[in-house]
DNA sequence: GATGAATGAGCGTTCATTCAT
DNA sequence: AATGAATGAACGCTCATTCAT
C-alpha cells in the first residue's frame, strides 16, 4: 500500500482550516493522535497539545473549533481510510460472501502495522477509534453535526457493507443494523477484552472476536 | 410491582456516603436523573445540580467524589434493577429458550412506564443508560473502578444471561460476547434510530431491534 | 453626616451576591473604586482586581457577573447616595427655588471630602462617575438592564428634581430633559475642563460649571 | 450637495496610512461604519471587520493602530462634515441669531438622508456618533490624543458656534460650555429617548430636542 | 452532617500584533 | 502594498475542591 501516493480526502465541514494544507496542521493531527492515545480524550486539551507541539494553543483554533471537532475529524479520517482498504481488499472478487468475509476482518480487527499514511500513525489511531470514537457522536449536538455531513465516512462504510449483505440475501430486513452491530460490537469487545474481561470471552484474543462476528453474520444470512 | 417495598441494594464502593440514607441523598439521585436527561452528561455539573436542588454543591461531594462516580452509581442502580426484573420475569419458567426470550425483551427495550421505585424515575434513567452509560466505563480509570467492583451489577446481568445461553447450548464458546453484544447493540441501535438513522433500519421502531437481536441470538444457538 | 449609621440600600438586580454582606464583598467594592480610578474602566479586569485584593478572581464572580455589572452597581450606589444627600439638603426648605438651587449644587460639583460612608471613598467614586458612568448605559444591552431596574437610582434623582422644577413652573414641558442635561452636562464639562479645555470655558474652575447650569435652569424657568 | 466633488480632509494624525488613498482603505471605512452600527463598538474588532470585507485583519493595521483610532477617525470625519454643512447653511445670512438657529438644528438632529459623500453612509455614521462618540474621548490617553490634534474637528465646530454666540452677546462668559452642552446634550437626549425614556420627555420626538436646546440657548442670550 | 464562602487551577477563546512572503 | 500564518498574552469564566462554621 505504501508509495501509492493516495490521499484521504476530508471535507471542509470537518475543519475550520484544512490541517492537511500546512506543516502545522499535519503536526496537529499526528500529535493529537499520540496525545489522545496517551492521556485519553477526557484529559486531552488544546493547551496540552499546544505545549506538546511547541506551539500556542491559539494556533490550533485556526484549524479546529474545539477538541470535539478534532475527534470527529480523526474518526472521519479513519473511516475514509477503512473504506479505501475495503475497496482495495474486495476488488476483483466475484463472490459476495468472500467479499463480506474479508470486509469483516478489516472492520473487526485493530490495525497492527503502521503503513504510515503520511504523518498519521494508523495503529494508534485505530486504538483511539476502538476506545474513544463512541464519544464522537454521543453528544447533545449529534443531530446538527450529522446534518452537516460529519459522519458521512462512517455511514458510507456501513452502506457499502450493507449492499454486500443484500447481494447475499436480498430479502434481509436489517442490513444496516447487522453491520453497525458488528462494527460497534467489535470495538467494544476489544475494549472489554482489555478492561472488562467478564463482559467478553477468552481475554485478549482478538481473532475470537472476528470469528464470533463472522459466524454471527453468516448464521443470519444462511439459507 | 408497586408497594413491594423492595429496595435496590448498592454497594459502598459506589458512593462516599449512601445517598439512600438521607433525604438529601435521595434528592441528589432523583434530580441528577432529570438534570442529566435534560442537559446531557457533558454539561452536567455538581454546581448546576446544587442549584437545581437548592443546596450547596459542597454537600453533594459528601455523597459522590465527582460526577463520574454518580454516573457509575446510576448505571449500577439500573443494572441491579434490571437483574431484579429478570429474576421476576423468569422464575417458574422451565424452558431456557423461553427464559432467554423474555430476558432479551427486557434488555433491548427502553422502559416506558415509571413504576416509581421510590424516588427514581425509571423511564428517564433508562434513556440516560441507553445514550450515556457508555461513558461510565470509557475512561482512563476503568481498570481501577472495575477492580473495586463498580461494574458488578452489569457483569451480574451478563453472567446470568450467559448461563441461560449455556443451558441451551453448553458447547457455545462466546456466551458473554453474545449477551454483551446484544445489550450494547440494542442501546446503540436505539440511539442511532433517533440520531443517526442511516446506521440502522426502519427508523424508530424499537420492536424491530428486539426482533433483530432475538433472531440473532437464536440463529446462533440453534442446532 | 458621619456616625449616622445610615446605609445605602442596593437592590438584588444589581449583584449576584450582596457585596455588603461580607468582608470580601466590601473589599471588592472599595478596591474596585481605587483600581478603576487608577487605571480606567477599559483596562480594569477582575483578574487585576483579584490580584489587588490578594484574592482569586473567581471569588469576585460570586458577587458580580462581570465588570460591567460592577460599574452599574457603583453608579447605582452613587445615585442612591446623591438622593440621600438631596433629601438631607432640602428638607425643611419651603421655597422650591431654593431647593432647586441647593440640588443643582450637589449634582454639578464633584465630591471633595470623603465622609467615608463605611468602606467607600466618595471622592474617588465621584470622579469615576463623572468620567466613566457614561459607559454604564452606553451598551448593547441597556434595554434589558433598564427593564431589570438597574438604573432606577439615577431615574429617581432625575424624577425628584423634575418635580421641583414643576413646582416652580407647572407648565414646563421638559423637566426631565432639563435635569438630565444639567447632570450629564456637568459631568462632561468637568471632564472637558481637565482634558479638553477648548470645549469648555475657564479651565478647571468647577464653580463656573455650577454657575452656568444654575443660570441655565433659572433662565429657563423664570417668568 | 451631490456631485460637488468636495472631499472631507482628514489630517495624518488620525491614521497610519490614509484610508482615502486606496480602495481597501475606503472599504475599511465604509464597512466599519455598518459593522459598528450593527454590533456596537464594544463587540467590534478588526478580526470581524477583516472577515466582513474579506480581507486579513493585518491589512487593517496598516491603516489604523487599533479600533479606537478608527473611532476617532470616524468622529473627526463626522465633525469636519458637520463644519462643512454649517458653513454651507450659514453663508450669506447676516443675522447671527438666524445663523445660530440654523446651526443648532444641524447639530441637534440626527441625519436622515444619505447624501452619500462617496463611500460613507452618513445616516449610519450619525447614529454611531450620537450613541458611541462619547467613547472616543473617554479614555486614559485623551490628553496625548488631544495634543496630537485628534479632536480638532470637534473643537473647530464648537469654536465656530461659540463665535456666533459672542456676536449675539459679546459679554457672555460661557460660549463653549453652552455649545458643547447643546451638542453632547442633544446626543444623549436622543439616546435616552430610545433607551432610557424616563430621563427625557416625550419619547422619540426628536424635534422636541431641538426645540428644547434652541430655547435654552436663546433664553441664555436674550437681553 | 450540612452548608456557605472562598479558592486555585485551568479551560476555551479572542485579541492585537508580528513575521515571512 | 497586501496578505496569510502564527503567536503570546490575557480575558472571562467554570470546575472541582477545601475550609470554617
Amino acid at each position: 500500500m505504501k508509495n501509492l501516493y493516495i490521499q484521504i480526502q476530508i471535507g471542509p465541514e470537518l475543519y475550520s482550516k484544512d490541517p492537511n494544507s500546512s506543516a502545522l496542521g499535519q503536526k496537529i493531527i499526528s500529535n493529537s493522535i499520540t496525545l489522545i492515545h496517551e492521556i485519553g480524550f477526557e484529559d486531552f486539551t488544546f493547551r496540552k497539545l499546544g505545549k506538546h507541539i511547541q506551539s500556542n494553543e491559539s494556533s490550533i483554533y485556526r484549524y479546529f473549533e474545539n477538541k470535539h471537532s478534532l475527534l470527529v475529524y480523526l474518526t472521519s479520517w479513519y473511516w475514509s481510510w477503512i473504506e479505501y482498504r475495503l475497496v482495495f481488499a474486495t476488488t476483483n472478487i466475484a463472490s459476495p460472501t468472500e467479499r463480506l468475509k474479508k470486509s469483516i476482518l478489516i472492520i473487526t480487527q485493530q490495525v497492527k502495522e503502521d503503513n504510515s499514511f503520511g504523518y498519521i500513525n494508523e495503529v494508534l489511531l485505530s486504538e483511539i477509534i476502538f476506545s474513544e470514537s463512541v464519544k464522537a457522536y454521543h453528544t447533545k449536538n449529534v443531530d446538527e453535526e450529522n446534518n452537516r455531513g460529519c459522519f458521512m465516512a462512517y455511514v458510507g462504510v456501513v452502506q457499502r457493507l450493507s449492499n454486500i449483505v443484500l447481494e447475499i440475501k436480498p430479502s434481509f430486513k436489517f442490513p444496516h443494523m447487522l453491520i453497525s452491530t458488528v462494527i460497534e460490537g467489535a470495538h467494544q469487545q476489544n475494549y472489554f477484552g482489555k478492561h472488562l474481561p467478564k463482559l467478553t470471552d477468552k481475554g485478549k484474543d482478538s481473532e475470537a472476536i472476528t470469528e464470533f462476528y463472522s459466524e454471527m453474520v453468516f448464521n443470519f444470512l444462511k439459507k
